[in-house]
DNA sequence: GATTTTAAATTGTGAAATACAAGTTAATAA
DNA sequence: TTATTAACTTGTATTTCACAATTTAAAATC
């Protein structure tokens, strides 16, 4: 990996700092995890894009997989304990939007805002990261 | 602006999600505020990017400029309140780069981490924001 | 066990973004 | 009037991305 400094907003930046990568985080996040759900969500990534991304991200160490029993030609992935510490920057990042954009969103992050309004953003974002441990030790 | 998606995550990468634009806005965090400081930072824009982001940013709102009143060549830039926001961002991803990066980091992130030890992240946030704004009514 | 289906991955081509080097503009200073 | 310098522009090469079509390989069906 190559840093363009040693500006720790610099380094994240440049491993997770492209049109795509942290969609694909909070994908996983959302419960997507395969192939063909990224493909699926609405901002309509490239094929080529999405496999270089993938790649990419288990380099980094960020995800992983593993294959579907059933029908062992399914990549499930998953967030690694680095990749789940990316949550608050993706929590602090639709507060943002919330706060500075006038638009409406989509469904599932308007659950979420009524989640942080409820319990408070630094709760929210605990639950959250708890919560996706949790199910990776069952599987 | 085009959005690709009603995502709040997906829409600020819209707006911010590129090579360099949140490195300006750090620049702007630490003290750095005209074109050529800009050049000056560690990573190295190009100055045709470098036109370009600041004009971006500029019509997003996130940032404005005054003229110097001694040396009328010379543009200041700030960031606005919509700018200032970013701010939970940029610090939630140096405390991921801390926490998940293997590198040593710039003494001024260093310091950063200091306070954030120190005090705690929510309190340095809050700090970092009321003290940029103090810093704006000045001028 | 040959054929069909499908998740994942690749390939080719054009468009867009970025990098790099050089030159230009315009306000100030000498 | 001529330097000087902050900001900006231009041209070209490279890299990244978008879009469409095709390929691969494991599983399912006949």
């Amino acid at each position: 990996m190559h840093f363009r400094s040693t500006c720790p907003v610099s380094n994240i930046l440049d491993i997770v700092g492209d049109k795509w990568s942290l969609l694909i985080i909070r994908d996983l996040f959302i419960g997507r995890n395969t192939y063909s759900d990224f493909l699926e969500s609405p901002e309509q990534i490239s094929t080529n894009i999405l496999v270089d991304r993938l790649k990419k991200l288990v380099q980094f160490g960020l995800i992983e997989f593993t294959r579907n029993e059933q029908d062992k030609k399914i990549k499930h992935y998953n967030l690694t304990s680095k990749g789940v510490d990316l949550y608050p920057i993706l929590a602090e990042m639709a507060v943002w939007s919330r706060k500075n954009l006038d638009v409406e969103f989509h469904p599932l992050s308007v659950e979420m805002f009524n989640d942080v309004d409820a319990i408070g953003l630094e709760k929210h974002i605990s639950n959250t990261i708890e919560g996706y441990k949790k199910q990776l030790n069952k599987s």
